[in-house]
RNA sequence: GGGGGGAUUCCCGAGCGGUCAAAGGGAUCAGACUGUAAAUCUGCUGGCUCUGCCUUCGAAGGUUCGAAUCCUUCUCCCCCCA
């Protein structure tokens, strides 16, 4: 047999980062994790045309395991992608066409496998359901695979009681179905690739005891299915929303930047939680840290570590270094002492931009153009309120008109509304 | 197929002919404090050429001096019965 070195105790080292929920079968799935290369799998069905933070856990996952010598396989939904999983969802969702739902699973394709190692004996694998659902006509879908399903059992899932229960909402076969999908899925990766285990966040719970219990009539095989906590802020709150939305892993869609940002912001409560979630640090690293701020009785370093190993993960050393340069500019160091080249870099880093002609020097239009005011309206209050900076200056005044003694260099001026919210003016 | 209930501003949810850009709550945002925290307090939250005007209460028509509120048709959703 090919020696595999498996790490010792996955399971028990995922469990002490906090990244278990459930598994089944605690005793077999660890003795079978440490006898051999187990395949597993975990699905990412295409919502969008990114994954976002949530999906961060499941993928780093995934990760942990072929790192621990087990080979992953990351399965892109582009068949469950067209239904909806109605998991916990308080309503059913509108359908998205065919080949948008095509061009999502290109995109997150892309996105998985740059996480994943695809050299050596556990090489990662990404395939897609549509693979097998594509062809598969109606008679054949409900003689072979929804004769093994018990509607009773279905019914009694907690995961679509809400949608059983409330009297103002309901559940279509549709999506009531898609359980049976992704069930399927799990017998059909076992059967290719004889994967043997199935990872998800908590709300996958159904999803995934489906798939084993089909597997084992469908297969006569023992599988498993091991969920994780999906994440949660300690001010109950949910994770990974800023005010424009979710944090995409895509970095057109969230700059690496804000990325960054978003995670310095992450508050004392739960920064080295989320660095056992997000990171690859040793637990003994993180506790220490945790230790230091603790005794240094002034502003914690785990924000700015969690921030920098995250944000190298998603999107590399050099997106890193940019965004530190960015927000060193804006934040720490006086802005006075920028230099032409400064403000050039910061237009490359990724500061958002934009382009003004020399007799648009309305501050209000520039708000708005700037996207730091979603119209003039709201300019006007950020204006009135003492939101408006230019320059580092303050301005209250509504009708002000940036002039050239606001053009640094002849061609920049520093907008920031609020706190944290900056656009660099380029004048022409 | 039959009967009943519903669709309100980001979300929940009041309003049921004028005093409604529409109560209340949530969330977001902003200000103070601070560590680019947390907690707390305060304020804002349809748009504009802003003492006024325009658009909005599922869609389209209608009644009326005047409609989110009444009528008609339509679309979608939920529940119950068959």
């Amino acid at each position: 047999m090919e020696s595999v070195m498996n790490e010792p105790q996955l399971i028990q080292s995922l469990q002490a980062r906090g990244l278990i929920a459930q598994t089944t079968d605690a005793a077999a799935l660890d003795a079978l994790l440490a006898e051999k290369s187990v395949t597993l799998y975990c699905g990412f069905d295409p919502t969008a045309d990114s994954l976002h933070l949530g999906h961060l856990v499941p993928l780093l996952t995934l990760k942990r395991f072929q790192l621990a010598g087990h080979r992953p396989i990351a399965l892109v939904g582009g068949a469950t992608g067209m239904i909806g999983d109605p998991s916990f969802k308080a309503a059913e969702r509108k359908l998205n066409t065919p080949d948008v739902i095509a061009s999502w699973v290109d995109k997150i394709r892309g996105q998985v496998e740059p996480f994943l190692s695809f050299e050596g004996e556990n090489a990662a694998i990404v395939d897609n359901n549509y693979n097998w659902f594509g062809q598969l006509n109606v008679l054949d879908f409900l003689r072979d695979i929804g004769k093994h399903f018990s509607v009773n059992a279905m019914i009694k899932k907690e995961s679509v009681q809400q949608r059983i229960n409330r009297d103002d909402v309901g559940i279509s076969f549709t999506e009531f179905s898609y359980s049976l999908l992704q069930g399927y899925d799990f017998a059909e990766l076992n059967k290719r690739y004889g994967c043997q285990l199935q990872i998800g966040g908590s709300d996958q719970w159904g999803n995934i005891t489906a798939g084993i219990d089909l597997t084992r009539r469908l297969n006569q095989q023992q599988v498993f299915g091991l969920t994780q906590p999906l994440v949660t802020k300690s001010d109950g709150t949910k994770f990974g929303k800023t005010e424009s939305g979710a944090v995409w892993l895509d970095p057109k869609k969230t700059s690496p930047y804000k990325f960054y940002q978003f995670w310095l912001g992450t508050s004392d409560a739960d920064v080295y939680r989320f660095m056992k979630f997000f990171t690859f640090m040793a637990l003994d690293e993180i506790n220490a840290i945790e230790a230091a701020d603790q005794a240094s009785g002034t502003k914690p370093e785990g924000q700015r570590i969690l921030a920098e190993r995250a944000t190298e993960l998603v999107h590399g050393h050099d997106a890193l270094v940019a965004a530190q340069r960015i927000s060193q500019s804006l934040f720490s160091e006086d802005q006075g002492s920028l230099t032409e080249d400064d403000f050039e870099q910061l237009a490359l880093d990724g500061l958002p931009t934009v382009t003004l002609s020399r007799e648009q020097g309305s501050l209000i239009d520039a708000l708005v153009a700037g996207e730091l005011a979603t119209s003039k309206s709201q300019a006007r209050g950020f204006i009135e309120s003492g939101a408006a900076v230019v320059n580092g200056a303050k301005v209250t005044e509504l009708t002000y008109a940036m002039g050239d003694a606001d053009r640094r260099f002849g061609r920049y001026t520093l907008l920031r509304r609020g706190k944290k919210n900056h656009c660099l003016v380029i004048w022409q």
